[in-house]
Formats: structure tokens, C-alpha cells, sequence
DNA sequence: CCAACCTGTCACCAGCCGGTGAATAACAAG
DNA sequence: CTTGTTATTCACCGGCTGGTGACAGGTTGG
């Protein structure tokens, strides 16, 4: 039975031309990039594997451990585009503004903090990721995002100093992370402890009540 | 050849004695959630599977099909539980002290909130499910978990009320979102935003920056 | 004693996962 | 055309997952 095979290989009909794939290492490895954090970004850290990045890629697994040598090595390499991906997206410069005191500055910061984190999926997703897991993984790609927002910040900070007895370390802290938490709550299920976070007029309320804390410390 | 099947059945040796296992359906069941609160608050909702948790109780998957309807219905159970776990673990009293204002009441409660979910592993890992997934499962666990907070809230209010001329659920979600951060990614990393948390020390740290920004507020 | 019931166990399924060794297809140089 | 290199795919493995059907072993009631 010789025929036998022959059906396995090609079952007679449209000989489904394999897609004239490419060879070019440079635009498979992008793709392999962008499949990852899109599947990152869109999926979440649950379902994220060498299969699925794989199939997201039109590609075989066996190039991303090629490649990256594996989830980790891919995983570093979103982590070291994070740098470039936080300037692309928060602005650096005052926006026109004049930041006269500490707290004009920190009111600004938290702002624009909270948009860029509301229009950014991939990096809410690791900061989701990064509050649920302790593995070697999430620890860098976790080093990579404090390192670009700790950058950002002393780019932004100039030569403006904080009040005299108030421990800005821990305060700024606070209000970063209460930030994040919000942010992701409203993503996951539009609402936070009680706050509604849907409309944009929601949104409005609760930079409101931001602002109103980050002066009521800082003046 | 009959003795074979044998062999497979029983290896000669010792008779095993199979642990004599009652068979007692309350225990049971109450073994299964001791084992799926356990497993949830110590290895995180990643591996929380039905296998893991009939593993953990010591008894057969198909028992949790049959006594919660699946793991659905387990988690349902955990939700259940909630309230009075909430009751258990956070003093419904004054403390003592008399509360004489509105910032009095958001302090202690913010620092209250603050060690009783320090102290939780169950409710932290609860609360990073949350944020990372939004699946009916984790929406009714969270829907338990505000309702029970919630309650606790206004069990402790009593009858003082926000200063006029601000948005107290905008302000409080606020608070309470830079608590469950501060905990969730001090558990996972030891520190939050540049701000180390650690030694007794650092938490006093964080302590005085909650107050700060509360006092801030609300005078 | 037998029958019905309840608790618990076991064996098995399909499906996905991460991971690896070998084959294959495109291209470049000789 | 041949040879070698590089990009890409394929086939397979063991292991784990959720899920189900059949069976064994006590317990109860007639």
C-alpha cells in the first residue's frame, strides 16, 4: 500500500501552497517579538508559553529557542525593549508647564503615570504579573520596568527637591501604588473598592481624588 | 498467566494497609476546602487545579466533582468563607481609642487594613487573582471579598462622615488600593517603588507615609 | 440474607504543555 | 551541478491537566 502514504502527505485537492514563507532570520525573530508581547499584552501572563507565542508567531517553537534560547531569553528581550517602550509613551518635557514646586511636580507625574498606564496593556499586564509570581523570569522583566519609570522620574524631577520632614521615599511609594492598583482594577472589572471606573467621567473623579492627596501632602 | 495481575494488585510484601481510610463525607469535605485555601494561599492561583487540590486533600478528584460540582463551585465555597474569615482577622472595635474624626476613623482603618492583610496569605493571593484575571470564578471570589470589606467599613464608621467638599470614595479607593499593592509586591519582591519593605523598620516607614497622605486629606 | 445506597478509588481518555533530534527547504559559493 | 550553510519545519517524547465511567467497599434498611 504505497498510496497510503501518498493521501497522508497530500490529500489530493488544492495543493494549499505552504505561504512561500521567507527566509529571513531578522523578520522572524521580530515576529517572534511581537507575537510575544502581544500575547502578553492581549492574554495575560496565564496563557503565556513557547506554544502559544509560537502559533502567535506563524512560526515554528523551535525557532524561539533558536533564537532567544527559550521564554526566558524572549522574556529578557521585551524587558529590554521596556526602556524605549516607557519614553515612546510617557512625554519627558513639562508640557509646557512651569513645575515651581515639589508638589506641581508630583501632581503632574501621577497623572501622567495613571493615563500611560490606562493605554498601556502590555505594561499592565506586567505589573500584574509581577505582583503574582516570584520567578526568575518576572523578577527581570520587573527590574527592567522600575529601572525605565526610576529613570523617567529623575529625568522629569530636575533640580526640584521635597519638603523638608516628609519622607517622599515612602509617600511616592503610596501614591504610585495605588496608582497601579487602581489601574488594574478598573481594567479587570471596572471598579475599585466602591469607585466606579468606567466612564471617563469616573476617570475624572478619580484624578481628582489624586490630586487632592498628592496635595494634601505636598502642598 | 493469572498471577501477573496479581503482582500488579499487591507486591507480596508488606500488605500495605491501605491507611484504613473512614469514610465519613463531612470530613471530607472539609478536607478538600482546608486544602484549596491552603494551596491557594501558599502556592498562588497559577497551579490551582483540581488535581493539586484532591492531591493536597488526599482523596480522589472525583469527590470534589461530587461535593462542590467542580472547582467552581470549591471556589464559591472559599468565597463563602470570606466573611467570617474577614470577622476573624480584623478587630471590629475601636481599639479603645475614640474616634473622634472622620481622619481619625480613615487612619486606623488604613492601618488596620494594612497588617491584617500583611498577616493573610489567603486574602493577598485573593487579591492578586483579581487583578490578573476576570473569569467568573475569580469575579465572585472578588464580589465576597468587597462585600465583606465593605461591611467591616461601615460596621466601623458608626455615624462619622467625610468633610464636606470631598470625595470620600474617590480619596478612600485611593487608600486602599496603595495598601493592597504595597503588600502585594512587598510579599512578592520586599519592596515597592524604590521603597524597601522588609525589617519591622521599613513597614514603620510605610506606616507613618499611609498616615501622612490620610492626614493629608483629611486634616 | 439480599438489595439499595453512599463513600471512595481506579483506570482511562483527549488535549495541551515544554522540550528535543532529525529531516527538509532555500540560498550562497565553489 | 555539487557542497555547505542556514532557516525552517516535522515528528515525537514524557508529563501534566481537566474530565468521566466503571468499580470496590462499607453501611443501612427491609
Amino acid at each position: 500500500m504505497p498510496s497510503a502514504n501518498a493521501v497522508l502527505k497530500n490529500p489530493i485537492e488544492t495543493p494549499a501552497e505552504p505561504e512561500k514563507r521567507v527566509r529571513n532570520r531578522a523578520a522572524t525573530e521580530q515576529a517572534i517579538l511581537d507575537s510575544a508581547k502581544r500575547l502578553l499584552a492581549e492574554e495575560g501572563f496565564q496563557n503565556f508559553g513557547i506554544n502559544a507565542v509560537a502559533r502567535g508567531a506563524g512560526c515554528d517553537k523551535q525557532l524561539i529557542y533558536r533564537y532567544y534560547g527559550g521564554l526566558d531569553g524572549l522574556v529578557e528581550a521585551i524587558g529590554t525593549d521596556l526602556g524605549s517602550w516607557v519614553k515612546d509613551r510617557i512625554p519627558d518635557d513639562t508640557g509646557g508647564m512651569f513645575l515651581l514646586t515639589y508638589g506641581d511636580l508630583m501632581e503632574r507625574l501621577a497623572l501622567l503615570f495613571l493615563d500611560a498606564l490606562r493605554a498601556d496593556p502590555l505594561m499592565r499586564r506586567i505589573v500584574a504579573w509581577e505582583v503574582s509570581e516570584n520567578t526568575e523570569q518576572v523578577r527581570r522583566l520587573s527590574e527592567a520596568r522600575s529601572k525605565a519609570l526610576a529613570g523617567w522620574i529623575d529625568r522629569m524631577r530636575g533640580s526640584l527637591t521635597p519638603p523638608k520632614g516628609i519622607d517622599a521615599v515612602g509617600v511616592n511609594a503610596m501614591i504610585f501604588a495605588a496608582i497601579q492598583h487602581l489601574v488594574l482594577s478598573a481594567t479587570v472589572s471596572g471598579q475599585c473598592a466602591g469607585l466606579a471606573l468606567k466612564t471617563p467621567k469616573d476617570w475624572e473623579k478619580a484624578a481628582t481624588a489624586l490630586k487632592r492627596i498628592v496635595r494634601g501632602v505636598y502642598g
